[in-house]
DNA sequence: CCTCGGAATGAAACTCAGACGCAGTAAGCG
DNA sequence: CGCTTACTGCGTCTGAGTTTCATTCCGAGG
């Protein structure tokens, strides 16, 4: 378990800061998003917080996820098509990316400069100011395109 | 008005193959997928497939672009998180990205090379075998962008 | 041409993630 | 403490997309 005090400590005075009040539905919330490695889904985060907080209703994850993003603790994210639900991490990690096995569906993240320069020559040559970079691939990864290959 | 007969006819052929039928609402839908510049969601090529076939269903629009889509004649694509239906877009476009405008909401169209090298980086580095990128930006256009400074 | 099997359609019901309205609860300031 | 009002739990609603089913009609084979 790492320790999060700081955090939750950040989170209860920007919270303080926008009139919001910290309760201990959102303590848990953001404790269990804290806690995970990331890729969550708002009942996945509902069914870990339950564990600790029995009756947590599952309108209150999906309105603290909102807040929680409001406040840039969170980020929500997407990658693959596929997916019907929003997914969510702690806004605090390395920048990375993420690309989706479509045989295994497993997810891998990585990391690259290329994006950088790709939104420097954007902002220097369009003028535009980027807040948000999504990139995901999907395809087949290193084992299952293997597999695919002698299957043929 | 382009003149689709050759992609219809690829569309027959493809059709046929896969023991699909071509049907005059399939042919519709295509068509408006086809003329537009992309960009559609499913409501919307229902509602202009409504004006040269009165009758056509919206299951049958659904229906339709996933047939579509497993032909790999149409793309299913994303371009920001608050989007909350599917967009579609002919498959034969030039590959591009998109980057949208939070304040205008605006989307603009994108070609670099900084993602051909890094698919290449990918695939040789860890093996990945990429069949789709999800490349998109969020942010302020230039515009936008500058009458925010301004008004700060 | 005509017939027939089965693929496709329209209409309506269904699914399911997420949002909302409301009455009751409890943060947290004075 | 006590008051204000933000927050919670519960139930209901919304809306994009899917499924079911009876009917239609495409198109292969006579």
């Amino acid at each position: 378990m790492t320790d999060n005090t700081a955090l939750n400590e950040v989170f209860e005075a920007m919270a303080h800061d926008m009139g919001l009040r910290m309760t201990p539905q959102r303590a848990v919330i953001f404790r269990v998003i804290e806690e995970s490695s990331g890729h969550l889904d708002a009942e996945t985060i509902w069914k870990r917080a339950k564990k600790i907080d029995q009756n947590l209703n599952l309108a209150t994850v999906y309105r603290t996820l909102v807040v929680l993003k409001d406040m840039g603790l969170i980020d929500q994210r997407y990658f693959a098509r596929k997916h019907k639900r929003e997914i969510y991490e702690s806004a605090h990690k390395p920048e990375h990316y993420h690309f989706t096995c479509k045989e295994c569906g497993e997810v891998f993240e990585f990391q690259t400069e290329h994006i950088t320069e790709l939104r420097t020559d954007l902002e220097t040559e369009l003028g535009w100011r980027m807040s948000h970079s999504c990139i995901c691939f999907e395809g087949n990864c290193a084992k299952c395109a293997e597999r695919c290959a002698e299957s043929d």
